[in-house]
DNA sequence: TGTACATCAGTGAACGCGCGTTCACTGATGTAC
DNA sequence: TGTACATCAGTGAACGCGCGTTCACTGATGTAC
């Protein structure tokens, strides 16, 4: 009798997958990534695909949820590191997303930041898991929200966090940064007002 | 002696396949667009392409600028209406760009809101040609902001318009014109101060 | 104005390549007794 | 505990397909005289 704590090895090669394959996702995009590709970076041969995924679009699906499960812990850490040093929990979400270190480490980032515009165009197996994406980020933001900011504005708060996002990368360099900090000095001018900028270190 | 002023039957051809290939990077992305469909689509064979471009990439270069050059001045004249009913140049620009016509017309819009999440996997020929159609969109963001405004918001601005017109258009339906109505409110509210609803028709 | 020829835009078959997918097989792991 | 067998994860060759690119050719347009 197997032990249901311990995963299996087919479970691990499993993980092994998805954890490439969510990376090379976020790297190249959704057609980006190659079935063998993924297989060799996940330290198998491209034949044994089919044991783990029905095609290569279910796989693409699977490894949108884990990548999202895996940025928002990621994302969790940061807005935890802010919020203990004094920030709001919508500054502490605002700074986290909208830093340099999210512009650099795009393979392990936001989801709807490195999909965003080719979301439209996916088959809707695709487009119905990218647009989870968007409102687990939706909501994330809903949940941070001062009490006197209209609910709807977390909309506007994601989308314009994730516009900043890519257009920094887009850019690269000094630009990106500075698109990045002019970001996000005006939500914070707009959302966060109530907390003063001595309340910061 | 050719008449310079009329364009010869190549450089029609030439634009054909521009006007083409620009619609279908738009609708598919920078690889969604394929030699042979671009050339079926311009009324052509694939064969003749390479008297147009050298290759595929070069081709792709000159749509984006085409394609940005159609698009802004379809956004002109959006602007322009709404200039004449009384909005500043800026929410005049703010209301046209995040307009439920831009989400529907995805082929003959922004390119940067098309191709904003690619842009960074991209050759330095097709990057260098997306930066600058993001930096050609900040500018025209700097040159409607009032004076009052520092010109860096432009960047933010920009972003915000982008993020928002990829996301309702990533989302669709009520819950896309939802997140593009509040996206636009959220702006106006924060950069049209000024100018008063009552100047709205 | 008319004829002969050169140029030029576009045609369509063919190429090599990488892709997603299939499948007969192998070698390791687990089970029965 | 030891042996025989079944199961199962992974291997690697092969497939059909669409892609970007090449090239010998065609038919129309323009030029020379």
């Amino acid at each position: 009798m197997p032990d249901p704590a311990k995963p299996s090895r087919k479970e691990l090669s499993h993980d092994r997958i998805l954890e490439a394959a969510s990376r090379a996702i976020r790297r190249n995009g959704f057609d980006g990534v190659s079935v063998a590709d993924v297989m060799k970076e996940a330290g198998l041969t491209h034949g044994g695909f089919y044991a783990h995924f029905g095609t290569r679009e279910d796989m693409v699906a699977e490894a949108i949820e884990y990548g999202a499960r895996q940025s928002a812990e990621s994302l969790d850490r940061g807005v935890a590191v802010r919020c203990k040093r004094g920030a709001t929990p919508l500054r502490g979400l605002i700074e986290a997303y909208l830093s340099e270190l999210h512009i650099e480490s795009k393979e392990g980032g936001c989801m709807v930041a490195a999909l965003g515009s080719e979301m439209s165009r996916q088959s809707p197996k695709l487009h119905e898991a990218s647009t989870a994406r968007i409102m687990g980020l939706v909501k994330r933001v809903e949940a941070a929200l001062a009490p006197d900011v209209p609910k709807e504005r977390a909309m506007a708060i994601a989308a314009a966090m994730v516009g900043a996002l890519q257009m920094a990368r887009a850019l690269g360099g000094r630009q990106g940064k500075e698109l990045l900090a002019v970001s996000r000095e005006a939500l914070l001018e707009q959302y966060d007002k109530a907390s003063s900028s001595a309340a910061r270190d």
